[in-house]
DNA sequence: AATGAATGAGCCTTCATTCAT
DNA sequence: AATGAATGAAGGCTCATTCAT
């Protein structure tokens, strides 16, 4: 592929991924992904065969690209393991602010369903073996609660995830909106202290 | 308004409730909703006055019908307010699989943004006042731990929520498929054992 | 359905009629069909499903219309029947001649292939059972050639269509034009006559 | 001309006879010849101007050579004169059997119009002197029936490409399938006994 | 109240052709 | 000579919406 073709390929996809992220896979028309990309309408096909390929392509490249396990954040934690929890939620919700076609691009797709995210499963994954080690040796010192590493990430990516994805209709069942700066840092200080095994000066503990 | 009105107005929304579910705001067609309600096009615009708008009077409607705090949870947790976590962490997942409908309604609604939810804003309730209550209670008697109630049930909602929504992209993410029985067994118990205070007899208090 | 459905129908199939003949089913196109038929566009899928569903509907309608053995012909052939093969051969000649779009049509649909033509299996057929016995009778009163009929008649059809459907190419091959009024009058008077049981004041029966 | 630009021209040209033949002038795109031909796109222009142009190449090719009328078919015809039309009925058929594309492409092209038969105008040629000379004398020597070179030529040409072009159709219209074995015999045997003087024997000259 | 007929804008995709390497 | 990249104009089809009965 010549470098001018590598160039209009990536214009494709980055705009494709703003407007599929804004829009979802029929919300977002390949006119406007062109027109966005200022491309040739054809190129979009000569490169991705067809828009759902290109959506399963974005799909791709975003979660290539975001690094939710990134490496910065995994030496911050071993640096402090003792916060591991409160490290890793504030990663992630870093990793949404930084990028905030993420959790809109994963709501579209897991709506569209299994035709749009088998494509990921041939994609990458295991990033966060290390993760685990970590994990598991905070436990075993008795420093976390006992609870399963899957569980524990999964509360730690569903938390960071849904005060984004749910955000509207959150302020309205919750009387409290999560976009708040308030609510995000009570979230981390209250979300990661669950997984603490409490000391003997928490509040509750010496009832 | 005649009651042959209100029988097809039902209809088409019913209708219009699963084909939205599934299919999101732009995915179904006021030509699949009117037939598949077996009604004629035209009264939809007689009733609801356009598609967007239908959205809307879906989204109202399974907000109004759902219960996501229902009277059956809220008496068995005042029986057993010990068990309030696990209990409402039970009742969530339960909707969610009574109601397959309402997370997809939930994620189209937030990702197509304000223009869909605001109706909701004119239908606010506090339909939690009660099950404050209860919480603080509970935290009072040292029983549960000191979270702000909140920050307690946005976890709750975001972890029984999240496991539907981000089914197909979690699956791949976390190595675990939480569609799984048992993924959705140790999610209740380890959850709900987190806001409880840990007694001593609990493996990781020991060391 | 309506009167006015009717009729715009009706302007659909004749435009297509028109133009499928002169450019073939890709050729046309439905833009072109709506516009010369003065309609709009979405009526031809309403009412013929997809622009291939038309095209069966045409070469339907047309075969249903056109007549290839009409009463009048047979009438004229039941009244001198000594002239049968060459009452026909004027009859087809002249169907075409009044018909222009049927050979076209003809060669398109045979062309395109089954996809096109099996819809016809579905017509009429076997309107030529009145022909066969006046054949029939010919041949056995002598005044016929012992022939098959089913090749006389894919004679009588051959010759009669191919001057048309071949027309530019034959006049290459033959170096005669067949649509130059002698090479028809020839046509009918000598294929007519090789039917026939030569009689001895033909001119070779002498040699 | 570069040896290597013949074959690459060479490609393009049997890459378009097929696809041409296969789906028309409308139907065959420019990507699929060269995609089959194996060869860039832009060297179909370099070499044909154009897909019109090379529509009309491809049939003056195909006219080339086909060899409507072989030398072995008229050396077969000279050793057995008396069997004339019988032979090159046979000859005729065979071509198309050997020759697939042909009634196709004459078909397409015929219905295309001047626009694409033009170029044969110049390749005009009498490749039947010899036959009519042939014919002539069979005539001339009371074998075969006064009839017109060309409307006995045409009527040959006719019912064996018929047989061929209008396959689909007749099959309906007739009642018996021309693509059968049977057919086929039948209209060799009959239709050149149709241009032989009857003998005696014949039955209905019997009566 | 209910329904069939109609509309125009827009959608995804593909085409024949030309430009740049 | 050969190829990859690019283009603009359709092409078939569908949509949300309105009109007429």
């Amino acid at each position: 592929m010549q470098k001018r073709a590598e160039v209009t390929r990536e214009k494709i996809l980055k705009a494709a991924t703003t407007l599929f992220s804004e829009k979802g896979l029929n919300g977002a028309t390949v006119d406007e992904i062109t027109r966005t990309a200022g491309v040739n309408k054809q190129r979009l096909y000569a490169y991705f065969d067809s828009k759902d390929h290109l959506f399963e392509s974005v799909l791709l490249n975003v979660f290539e690209n975001v690094e939710l396990f990134s490496r910065k954040t995994l030496e911050k934690a071993k640096a402090s393991p003792e916060r591991l929890s409160e490290i890793l939620i504030e990663g992630f919700l870093k990793v949404h602010a930084t990028h905030p076609t993420l959790w809109r691009l994963l709501a579209w797709a897991n709506l569209e369903g299994p035709k749009c995210t088998e494509a990921l499963n041939h994609a990458r994954k295991r990033e966060n073996d290390e993760l685990r080690v970590l994990f598991e040796s905070e436990v075993k010192q008795g420093r976390m609660r006992l609870v399963k590493f899957e569980i524990w990430l999964f509360t730690l990516l569903a938390v960071t995830c849904f005060r984004y994805s749910n955000h509207l209709t959150l302020a309205h069942t919750l009387g409290w909106d999560p976009a708040e700066q308030d609510f995000e840092k009570d979230l981390v200080q209250e979300i990661s202290q669950l997984f603490s095994v409490p000391r003997d000066n928490e509040p509750n503990s010496k009832n």
